[in-house]
RNA sequence: GGAGGGGUGGGUGAGUGGUUAAAGCCACCAGACUGUAAAUCUGGCGUCCGGAAGGACUUCGCAGGUUCGAAUCCUGCCCCCUCCA
């Protein structure tokens, strides 16, 4: 049995709901171990910090004894899941699933227990599918349910597209339950629909329902919208330290808050009191938020990568210094780029065009440094002259080159 | 089967013969400020040549055509959406 505290804890923190409450409590304190179902899209191979608050669940779980099942959805990401008006999807051919496959279980498994996990793939039962058992399957539900679900319904009052296909993915995703005879499945609330038909479709199967583990949306760096990578305001789980510490610096401070509990093991007091300290600025919400990007990087790498993440990031940043470590480009090759400064920054790869670095210049945003001598800014895109060998070129805030014979 | 609408730069979305490398907004980049927070201000945001002024090239679904000149007109093709049945 578990104490009231420790149900409280896996209940409710980085939680937005589930269902049912009761019957899911009652099924952690069976002492059954449970089949906790996760799905995976293989066309979206990559997972960052709004894909790990339920991972981190899983975790808990697992901790307690539990098992979890993986599917990887090698049918369901040929539909796309119809979250807004995403286009239908080029099918991945076999190798790209495998690939992704393997990339994706490589970061989740960084915070799921590999021990307490199987993986399974969806083809094994959709592929000796038939067209009978699909009939089957659609015969179980109406348009008339399925148009309850938000997106659904929103598209359709605004005569927007639905592609049949599209109806057919909460039917598949369904069926995995089935299959996989899933205890609980988790998903973000705006998964709610899908899991909730297969929470239904278990019970028309005579199953055991599923209880329905529905996390948060984690709000992305741009403190506005959803994480998600095509927005790119999200932190991958597989960053280096230097920019993972950095992302979450730039998160607003509104968010801190969110993120220490959803992504952390900080005890919920502490945070309260950093909640408070905060509100009655009693503290630089920055500090808190460098303890959250040292957390978050230690955790994902590990404590002295986070120190060092945390030094780069206050002389570079902070002090505007340069890194310790910047890319070598070699003196000879800018020479032949020439014959303007804005075509050495091209050849040293600190710009992507020579238009892109003429603007650069142009906006004051070039400096150089001669080793031992004060920085000079470049003003103007001028003739090149080479520097003297282990002079260091910035360009903007973040790109460095350091030159070398 | 019938009727209608539409495909423009990363997104949205104006533009229906030259003043359009293509408004506005968003995103993004740089500068100021600063805590890579918030807020604010300024500038930039196709490529290449030129110190600059300026020039050249490529871009508005695809392929042709008309014209001194086309994102805009014509022809064919491809694709998408809605409504009625």
């Amino acid at each position: 049995m578990l104490s009231p505290a420790e149900v409280d804890r896996i209940t409710r923190r980085g939680v937005s709901n589930i269902i049912v409450q009761n019957e899911f409590i009652k099924l952690l304190q069976s002492g059954r171990k449970l089949r906790l179902k996760m799905g995976f899209d293989p066309s979206r191979p990559d997972i960052h910090l709004g894909h790990v608050v339920g991972l981190r669940k899983l975790r808990q779980l697992q901790d307690l004894g539990h098992q979890v099942v993986l599917i990887v959805g090698d049918w369901t990401a040929q539909i796309g899941d119809p979250s807004g008006q995403s286009v239908t999807r080029p099918m991945l051919t076999h190798e790209e699933v495998i690939a992704n496959a393997e990339s994706y279980l490589r970061q989740f498994f960084k915070v799921v227990d590999q021990e307490r996990a199987q993986v399974v793939w969806q083809s094994e039962w959709f592929g000796k599918f038939s067209l009978s058992d699909v009939i089957g399957l659609t015969g179980r539900f109406t348009v008339a349910q399925f148009l309850e679900r938000d997106d659904f319904a929103k598209r359709f009052s605004e005569h927007r597209p639905i592609a049949i296909t599209e109806l057919l993915y909460p039917l598949l995703q369904a069926y995995d339950s089935v299959a996989i005879e899933s205890d609980v499945e988790f998903g973000g609330t705006d998964q709610m629909f899908n899991l909730l038909v297969g929470r239904e479709l278990q019970g028309i199967m005579g199953q055991c329902p599923q209880q329905c583990f529905l996390m948060p949306i984690l709000v992305g760096t741009d403190g506005i919208q959803k994480m998600s990578k095509s927005l790119n305001n999200y932190v991958g789980v597989d960053e280096s330290p230097e920019d993972m510490y950095g992302k979450i610096m730039s998160l607003p401070d509104r968010l801190i808050v969110a993120y220490f509990e959803y992504l952390t093991d900080i005890p919920a007091e502490e945070i309260a009191e950093m909640s408070r300290d905060m509100a009655a600025e009693a503290v630089n919400p920055m500090n808190l938020k460098k303890r959250l990007a040292g957390e978050i990087t230690a955790f994902f790498h590990d404590g002295p990568a986070a120190a060092g993440a945390r030094e780069r990031f206050e002389q570079v940043v902070q002090r505007r210094a340069l890194p310790e470590d910047m890319p070598v480009v070699s003196l000879a090759a800018l020479a032949v780029a020439g014959p303007r400064w804005s075509n050495v920054l091209v050849a040293a790869g600190l710009v992507s065009s020579v238009n892109e670095g003429k603007r650069m210049i142009n906006q004051g945003a070039v400096e150089l440094f001669p080793p031992g001598s004060p920085s000079l800014r470049l003003v103007e895109d001028a003739q090149y002259e080479a520097p003297e060998p282990g002079t260091a070129i910035k360009v903007g805030r973040r790109r460095f080159a350091s030159l070398h014979l």
